[in-house]
DNA sequence: CGACGCCACTTAACAATGTTAAGGAGATTT
DNA sequence: AAATCTCCTTAACATTGTTAAGTGGCGTCG
């Protein structure tokens, strides 16, 4: 018999199973209807639990972030350093693990405090390293940019799809065709769409030798 | 008489009056239709010019990105970190003298070859100081990624608004109240929403001062 | 026990959007 | 003069976010 009753729906289920629809459709293929139909539900009943589509994906950001933070302790006899290199590392694996992550994420607002301890404690760390608060938040905010910026782009040109497969944007050949007469413009096409993981690595390790150097705490 | 025929379209005053528009709406308004009634014309007009609304937004990022290159003449005598001072700072300003300036930009793939010259030289430039062509490309992108990860919070955060106003986003004070028990991050809320241009400028010393460090050419 | 009221949803509808199909007026070419 | 090309219009479509109104189940209170 039918008289199974499906338990109401609350925010965070909402949150969750838009997350794992994100993962197939895409951000542009995220719609009210398609969200509800994988609830069970008619598109209107998530204006019960929410007041625009806007605030369904400040939820969903709120739960990346909270997912992110799950997988990553901060350990306290972290450097500022490793602290810094982590945190940017577990973002950008948090941002690269939805598609269009990063474009949800940036475009969100937090509404919660889930957040706080997390930079509460670097901050902490930070600050007992020697910076100054304003210091410290620069430094955050300078390499938290920095992993946003990178991963926007890098979404941009190798979009996730839904089969997990990743597909390039940027036909190599047809570049370096256009880019004749500019040679290292045109050499530099295959570095920059090639082996993100090193550029981020290498980007990130800029950013904190710099903030090592600018605030004398290397 | 109305025997005055306007003169037939093309990509770029479409590109310009979209780009005009923008300021006034914002991008969740520039729709089709406003733009085609922009230019007294109807909504399926522009699809003679363009492809989709994608292949518009394209044009429209390459457009800024002609008018930020017209404002700054790259001196050949710069320092390679003038010259990325330079070339970042023109990037945000241009970013910001738009609505969603950076959401529109960073969600576009160039199509044309206009960017080619600037690049030549800056990784002319770059690789004359002593960088391999791999140090500088990795320069070139952190620094890039470090601008637009920048400008899409601010913006996010101080939306520019058609009258030219900026409005805050962020209330303070809930902020302060949200965060009792996190000291330093209740202190940090300040300082995180406040004077943009020193927190940029902070940022990009701090690139700038990792990619001597790191690659040795400081 | 029955009426009330709240919760969580459904059905129906709306205006707006990107986009396509078909056609048409005017200039240009043959 | 006929045909073709350019650039635009009118009409329509499916889809989207969102609102209004209604409805069935459940608990509470008289």
């Amino acid at each position: 018999m039918s008289t199974e009753r499906r338990a109401p729906l609350d925010r965070h289920r909402v949150a969750d199973t838009a997350l794992r629809l994100l993962n197939e459709v895409g951000l542009d293929g995220l719609t009210l209807r398609a969200i509800a139909k994988e609830l069970d539900v008619k598109a209107p009943a998530l204006y019960w639990h929410f007041k625009d589509k806007q605030a369904l994906l400040d939820e969903m950001a709120s739960e990346m972030y909270r997912r992110m933070l799950t997988g990553t302790e901060p350990d306290p006899a972290d450097t500022w350093q490793e602290r810094l290199l982590k945190a940017n590392r577990g973002l950008r694996t948090a941002l690269l693990g939805y598609r269009d992550g990063a474009r949800v994420f940036s475009g969100t607002r937090f509404t919660g405090i889930d957040h706080a301890p997390a930079l509460e404690a670097n901050l902490r760390l930070l600050t007992d390293a020697g910076f100054t608060l304003a210091q410290a938040v620069d430094a955050g905010r300078t390499a938290n940019s920095f992993t946003i910026g990178f991963v926007i782009e890098e979404q941009g040109m190798r979009p996730l799809h839904g089969d997990g497969e990743v597909r390039e944007r940027v036909d190599l050949g047809e570049r370096a065709r256009r880019m004749a007469g500019f040679p290292l413009a045109a050499a530099a096409g295959e570095l920059l769409f090639d082996d993100y993981d090193r550029q981020f690595e290498e980007g990130l390790a800029v950013v904190v030798a710099g903030i090592g150097t600018r605030y004398g705490t290397g």
